[in-house]
DNA sequence: TACACAACCAATTCGAAATTGGTTGGTTCT
DNA sequence: AGAACCAACCAATTTCGAATTGGTTGTGTA
């Protein structure tokens, strides 16, 4: 008989759907456990669990094994600590990242910097001048950076920053051969290093993002 | 009497020495409990914690509560976590952060971005236009967003947007609040990622990166 | 054939107990 | 008095077993 007599299951997901469509449930609230569904809809869990396999396939909830279901859309994947990273990048990605956030730190530097941003980027200019190996010349150069990106303001971007920088640590590991025992006084680095601070101190947003490409090359 | 006689802290100070020094203990390897050194070098806890207390302030090693003692120097905070970023950034900063990060990346998608990428962002397009609740729009306009930045082909960039994305998640939880129960289906959106998909499509850099600037706004 | 039912599985979470460096207050010995 | 020792306690952290949860399998039955 081809009566609309609906069976538990269709029964189940239509009282899913009145209960989600409701009240506009949280996304990424939990809704109750399959086990308490069955008792709360008074059908079996074979059918509640079909009802949740088609809201699924709609992309309505996501479910996980010993976390539960969720309103909303399963979220990614998260491979967002350090280690992960580092395990999934190269030095090239690493370099092209740089090239591409760095000069916008710059220009938004130029724009926030304060005074006493601008001091103590003189001054790790300095220390990097005398600085008596390399050891020494990179440690100032990385406090320069940070710096920069601290004058931004912008506590995120500066967290961006230091993800950034703490996988470019781990990647480019043990890779550095000098053979020089320490910086040339006339290193590149010195013109360019001077070149982005003054842009940066004469708020010229510009030209500090155009020094920071010039130095990373 | 001014002998030479060295009292139990002495005696554990030297001892612990030798053993730090003994056989290049790796860096970051725990040492045993207070307790049990204690016993094995034959003096009080207090002795040992004077020893300790000198060979941390020396730099030797870096202790801490319910963890234990540690060779080598004490390993920086560690704030590039979610949880963290989310405590110290505000809803101001994430904007100002996408629209200095994503237009960039929509500029290295248009350099890199495959034919199956631009197929999954039209489809993408597709489905956002005929979503029947903001919930469903929401979802897509941040599939779109990823696969744009998938598509950069740059892993540790494709990082950074998500841990980006997370704090925005995060920091933005509960603000929005619809007066329409869906989009229109004029909404500016569509007209924007439009712009941008296409952009990407035809290898524009500049206008993917303009695209992208206008749908942030 | 389809489904209800129960038992089982593996991933995850939860919570009490144990562990660990840090602190305090009283006792002992010089 | 004062320094050292000792026990107890504190709070941060780890550990580990039990409970929970979505997923799977097998049996009975209508």
């Amino acid at each position: 008989m081809a009566v609309i007599e609906e069976n538990d299951a269709q029964s189940a997901l239509t009282q899913l759907r009145a209960y989600l469509a409701q009240q506009q449930r949280p996304v990424n609230s939990r809704l109750p456990t399959e086990r308490e569904l069955c008792r709360a809809l008074g059908v079996t869990r074979t059918a509640v669990r079909k009802a949740l396999a088609t809201l699924e396939a709609e992309g309505q909830l996501w479910r996980h094994v010993g976390k539960g279901t969720f309103v909303g859309t399963r979220p990614i994947e998260d491979l967002t600590d350090i280690a992960t990273i580092t395990g999934r990048t190269n030095p090239v990605e690493v370099m092209r990242t740089r090239e591409l956030i760095e000069p916008e730190i710059a220009r938004l530097a130029a724009l926030n910097a304060t005074g006493r941003d601008i001091e103590e980027m003189r001054l790790c200019m300095a220390k990097s001048r005398s600085a008596e190996t390399w050891r020494q010349y990179e440690s100032w150069d990385n406090r320069l950076h940070r710096v920069v990106a601290e004058s931004t303001q912008n506590k995120l971007l500066l967290a961006l920053f230091d993800t950034l920088n703490s996988v470019r640590r781990a990647v480019a590991w043990g890779r550095l051969r000098h053979n020089k025992p320490r910086p040339d006084p006339d290193h590149h680095s010195f013109a360019e290093h001077e070149a982005l601070v003054e842009a940066i101190a004469e708020r010229d947003m510009d030209r500090a993002a155009q020094a920071m490409r010039r130095h990373l090359e």
